[in-house]
DNA sequence: TCTGGGGTCCTAGGACCC
DNA sequence: TCTGGGGTCCTAGGACCC
């Protein structure tokens, strides 16, 4: 059977872990500029803040009940992650990270709930992170079952098997088919006009129907309530095809200089994680966008694509593709909001050819990022290219951010041991 | 006034080829 | 005047996910 392991409330647990006066208090965790509601707690979702919700809409409601708002810290989550997924490795067969807080693994069929449940209580005593598993045939009825656990059974096994036949008709019958995972909002309208509703009254549309009015995707979601797993539903491969870093600017950005600053910085953190992962690659895209909510102005987008002759990890070389791209495509007379470097077609380093023709010295290069990466990983940005800017008052604003406790030696916690 | 960031896969349509 | 059919590759955009 396949089983999932999704952590409740992500964020606002991690937060929690290190923070435990939020324990039992309405909270929720910011995206970038503090714009976005992107994590509740369960207190919060109580009081009606729906996810993704503009800060500014929820002022009043956020004010009125106290509601503790944190910038995001993506550093301590994705810590927090590799932790859960690692204690996770060592006690199931199996295991594919879907996200950063949710993992498939395969469980035996006479597999209880309580077996689960000494899982769940595993991963909460080591790291803090309180969890919710589901079991079922399929990965979509195993995420449907642990949707389940999270709300019925938070106070008892943390876990809920989906396998009995008539309760899983039961389990359809009850479920709005727009929950289902794979079915979006443009799907989900569409079959509310045909006027199917739930989980099961899908289940019960011709498979043939389904793939030829939608796609193959949506077949695969079909099989899945049917409790048919599709290869490829999730890749084996868990290598990503293409690092993109984009952000939107704490305030629109009407010079060049300004906005090459942001693409150099964009391209050198792609190059960093590019490294990182021992990877080169091939194409790069930028793209500039206006402010797709500013309806009184002309507003401006584009994006250009180039093709790097000779695959490279070094940030000298993708910052000069990503500013000659830029140059290709500004326009002096709009202002910009929003920007982002994307590296695709991405290769092993180690399967970069060696060309009699490329002008850069790659040994060189490499040399040399190396030894940036290296004084980099202790002290974070001390070097960079002067094209990134010193200033950067672009950089989004996040007013209300928690240490990084697991992974900056000046964050580091300390224990008081005066008894 | 204030509206995130990082991914995946699929499809349609154009360019090009024989 | 009449103007095929089949294939590949590439790209942009849509839909979905967390």
């Amino acid at each position: 059977m396949r089983a999932l392991v999704d952590c409740n409330n992500f964020f606002v647990s991690c937060e929690r872990v290190f923070a435990p006066q939020l324990n039992g208090l309405p909270v929720v965790v910011l995206s970038g500029n503090d714009g976005c509601i992107i994590a509740r707690s369960n207190e919060a979702k109580a009081l009606g803040i729906p996810m993704g919700a503009p800060v500014f809409k929820w002022r009043n409601i956020i004010e009125s009940e106290n509601i503790k708002c944190l910038s995001g810290n993506h550093a301590l989550y994705l810590d927090m992650s590799r932790r859960i997924m690692t204690l996770l490795s060592e006690m199931v067969e199996n295991l594919t990270v879907y996200s950063v807080d949710e993992a498939f693994f395969q469980i035996p069929e006479d597999y209880s709930e309580n077996d689960l449940f000494l899982i769940a209580k595993r991963i909460e005593k080591c790291t803090g992170v309180p969890v919710s598993i589901g079991a079922s045939k399929s990965q979509v009825l195993a995420k449907l079952a642990s949707h389940i656990a999270k709300k019925e059974r938070l106070k008892t096994t943390h876990s809920y098997i989906l396998n009995d036949k008539s309760e899983v008709h039961c389990r359809l019958k009850n479920t709005p088919i727009g929950d289902i995972w794979g079915i979006g909002r443009k799907m989900n309208a569409a079959l509310s006009e045909i006027n199917i509703n739930t989980a099961y009254d899908f289940a019960m549309l011709p498979k043939k129907w389904v793939k030829d009015r939608f796609s193959i995707t949506a077949e695969r979601t079909w099989l899945g309530i049917h409790g048919i797993d599709c290869e490829n539903a999730i890749p084996v491969d868990s290598q990503r095809q293409s690092i993109t870093v984009s952000q939107t600017f704490s305030h629109p950005v009407r010079n060049y200089v300004e906005l090459s600053e942001a693409i150099s910085s964009f391209a050198t953190s792609c190059s960093e994680k590019l490294r990182n992962e021992k990877k080169i690659a091939t194409r790069i895209m930028i793209y500039i966008a206006g402010d797709r909510f500013n309806t009184s102005e002309a507003q401006y987008s584009n994006s250009a694509t180039a093709n790097i002759s000779y695959p490279t990890s070094s940030t000298i070389e993708l910052v000069e593709y990503a500013t000659k791209l830029l140059k290709g495509i500004y326009r002096n007379e709009f202002a910009y909001k929003k920007a982002g470097v994307i590296l695709t077609e991405l290769i092993p380093a180690s399967n970069l050819q060696l060309n009699l023709f490329n002008p850069t010295d790659t040994a060189k290069h490499s040399k040399l990022m190396s030894a940036v990466d290296k004084i980099n990983n202790n002290c974070p940005n001390i070097l960079k290219l002067a094209a990134n800017g010193i200033d950067n008052e672009w950089r989004p604003r996040c007013a209300n951010k928690s240490k990084e406790y697991t992974t900056s030696f000046k964050d580091i916690l300390t224990i008081n041991c005066n008894i």
